[in-house]
Formats: structure tokens, C-alpha cells, sequence
DNA sequence: ACAGAGTCCGATCGGTCGTGCGGTTATTTT
DNA sequence: AAAATAACCGCACGACCGATCGGACTCTGT
């Protein structure tokens, strides 16, 4: 066993795997992975279409491979670059600009790749929903702990609940995301940028920990 | 010329149509405006194929006239009850709690309608992203002026941008929504709720205007 | 060198999609 | 009552959908 198994299904140098997902991404991000289409993927690709079905075995295993394709992209992108950072208040902050960035910058050409595709899936039930319904706590779970080590750093007034503030962190963020996309309009990130520093400055226990003015 | 008329169709008794729509907006609140199909519309309701087309001449028109369906009963269920309240912080409030109520209500099956369908849309150009770029403009202004008529009225503190204001309250109640919607979980509204509730009290000139803790 | 597994192909299946046409029935207008 | 318009039907079209098949090809492990 040399070789790395997801779902049981072997996967190996496999280009072609890449090059089908990396495509599906792009296209589910703006047509969601319903409109995703074994035909579209494989004309696109020049590839013949049975072999875009075999590689994966049914749609749905399609549309979660791209899931998982997505996700790597957005660890990548999102989490990575500020998982080393000291715990503290000012992690929280890196980590809601880094999330900003890749939202503005639109490393998925459809906005944020997740809220698009669980807004999609979100009243479908499946395995689908269910993958996307985790990942969705798994984020809103790594928030509400970076809060909880920035607390344990002393750098957080005491009477904060993390995951109310968690969620109020990502509604800016998807919100921002959401309007942007829809209305081509990018200052609606600095109204998101403002509202998470306000929230954030009246939570850290020392305010020069966090940028001044945004 | 006794009868309404919609883009340039005449419409008259046309009982038909609207059981079309109505069915038109449960399916596209769960499934989107793009999973909706002539021939499942006409065998739920047990009419042609033809004949649902035939009413509306393209799929596009059926789906702008599924968000205009949609869009009255949004008015009627989440603006109109609060539309005669004086103005004031107490109005803001109230509309935010319609809202509320109307998401975790299901008033459409799949949550909001027009979160579900503005994020299916908001990267694919057309009348349809046009439609609800424009509504959820239209959304937006309308708390953002009945936040100004609260400061007319006396009861805003004075350096508040309503604009952001209204942001930062659509973010709590748009995510809401979808994380309820997304999880079955209906404790999220608690969350927004009382985001929202300090939110206003943080800017209301006398927080006696407002509940105590949520 | 051989066997087996994994890739990818072309062709094809049954279905569903949006759309269009011609004809019939129902309603409204004159 | 006649004429016009709209509503609605059955039927059919071309296109695309996901899925399945058998076969050819390329690797890999032995």
C-alpha cells in the first residue's frame, strides 16, 4: 500500500483527477455543483466523458472530490499562512483579513466556494449536505478556539462567550462576501474590515494589540 | 383596459399562474431557481408541459415570476406588520424580529428564498442576478432609512453610519438563516438575536427603547 | 515476461430538459 | 351573436443528462 486512499478508491499520479477537479471548482463556484456536468467537465478538458465518469463513479462522488479539492485550496489559501502566528487577539484579526483576501481576491472566480455551494445544498439532504454542513462547524469550531487561546493569553476580556463571537466574526465575512459578488461591488469589504476590528477592539483586553482606525 | 398588466402580459382571472408560482417558489427555495424544470411544475400540478410554458413564454420569465411571487409574500410577511409602527430604535428592532421570524418560520421550505436564490445567482450575469442585485439593494435601503427615521426621531446617537449599521444587522440575520437552514438547528437565532439586541443598544440614545437582555 | 489493476476510449442507453407547433376549448371584447 | 384573444392540450424536436458497456492501452508488482 504505497499509495494514498480516499474512499477506498485508490488514487495515484492521477493528472487527469487533478485537472477534472480543479476545473469542477472553478465551475461550481459559479453554477454551483448541481450544474456541474460530466459532459461540460469533459469537452472542456478533451477528455472523453466516460472517462470522467470513471474516475469518479457517480456524480455525487464528483461533487465530493471537488468538495475535497476545494477545501485544500481553501486551507491553503485561508488557514495556512496564519496557523503559526503567536495565539493571541491579533490571530483572530490575521485570520479574518486572510479570510477577507481570499474572498476579495476571488481564488474561487464565484466568491467563497463554500458559501456558495452550501447555500445550494443546505435544505438538500445527503451526503452532500452533511460534508458541507461539518466543514461549516469545523470553521466556526477554529474561530471560536483561536478566541479561546487568545483568552488564554490574557489578551481577552473575561465575559466573552467565543462562539457568540464567532458567529458574529463570520457573518461579516460571508456577508461581505455574499453582497460583493452579487453587486460587483468590493467596498463592501470595508465595511466588513470595520465591523470585525469594532467587534474585536471591544473584546481585547489591551486595544493596542489590535491596528488602530481601519 | 380593466386588468393588470405584467411585462406587457395580459393577466386576467388566471387562476393557473398563480398556483404555478406558488409551487414555483417552495421548489426554487429549496432546490434553486435553476433546478426548477416545466415538466415537474406540470405534473405537480397536474397540467401540460406546454401549458406552463406556454404561460410565460421562457424559462427566464418563470423565473422572474417566481421571484416576484416570492417578493409579495416577503413584503407581506416581513414589512408589512411593522411598515405602521412609529419611527424610532423600537421600529429597527421589530423589523429585525419579523425577519426572524419569517426565516425560522420556513415561510419558504429550503429558509429565505431570496438568500437561497441570490447566492445560486450572484456570480451568473443576467435579468435574473440583475432582479435580486436590485431587491437586495432595495432591502438594505429600507434599514438603513428606518434607521435614519429613528435619528430624525430623536432615539439614534448621533455619529452612527446607518449604512454600515445596516450591514452589520442583515449580516446577523442572513447568517442566521443559512446556518439554521444548514444544520437544523434553530438556536442560531438566539445568537442573532442577541447580536442584533446589542448591537441597537449600543447606538440608541435611551436603551430603555429597547428590551432588556434577550 | 506475465498478470492484474487502473485509465481512458467510443458508442449507446433511457430520461429529462427547454422549446415550438397546431388544434381545441374557454373567456373576453365588440 | 360574432369575432378575437388567451388558455391549455398532445405531440414532437434536438440537445444534453448520468450511467453502462466492452475493449484498448499503460502502468505496476512479481
Amino acid at each position: 500500500m504505497t499509495q494514498a486512499r480516499v474512499d477506498g478508491r485508490v488514487q495515484r499520479g492521477n493528472h487527469t483527477r487533478g485537472l477534472i477537479v480543479a476545473r469542477a471548482v472553478e465551475i461550481a463556484s459559479i453554477e454551483g455543483l448541481t450544474s456541474l456536468s460530466l459532459g461540460r467537465l469533459a469537452s472542456d478538458l478533451e477528455i472523453s466523458k466516460s472517462g470522467v465518469f470513471g474516475l469518479f463513479g457517480s456524480k455525487e462522488e464528483l461533487q465530493l472530490a471537488t468538495i475535497d479539492a476545494a477545501l485544500r485550496i481553501y486551507v491553503d489559501t485561508v488557514v495556512a499562512p496564519v496557523l503559526e502566528q503567536p495565539a493571541g487577539i491579533d490571530k483572530v484579526w490575521r485570520l479574518c483579513l486572510s479570510w477577507q483576501d481570499y474572498s476579495r481576491g476571488r481564488v474561487f472566480p464565484g466568491g467563497c466556494f463554500f458559501f456558495a455551494v452550501s447555500a445550494e445544498f443546505d435544505a438538500q439532504p445527503g451526503r452532500v449536505r452533511d460534508t458541507l454542513a461539518a466543514l461549516s462547524a469545523k470553521w466556526s469550531a477554529l474561530i471560536a478556539r483561536t478566541l479561546d487561546d487568545a483568552r488564554a493569553a490574557g489578551e481577552l476580556t473575561g465575559e466573552v462567550d467565543s462562539d457568540q463571537l464567532a458567529f458574529e466574526l463570520i457573518a461579516f465575512m460571508e456577508t461581505a462576501n455574499a453582497n460583493s459578488v452579487l453587486n460587483d461591488d468590493f467596498a463592501v469589504y470595508d465595511r466588513s474590515r470595520a465591523a470585525i476590528l469594532r467587534l474585536l477592539r471591544g473584546v481585547a483586553a489591551d486595544p493596542a494589540l489590535l491596528p488602530s482606525a481601519g
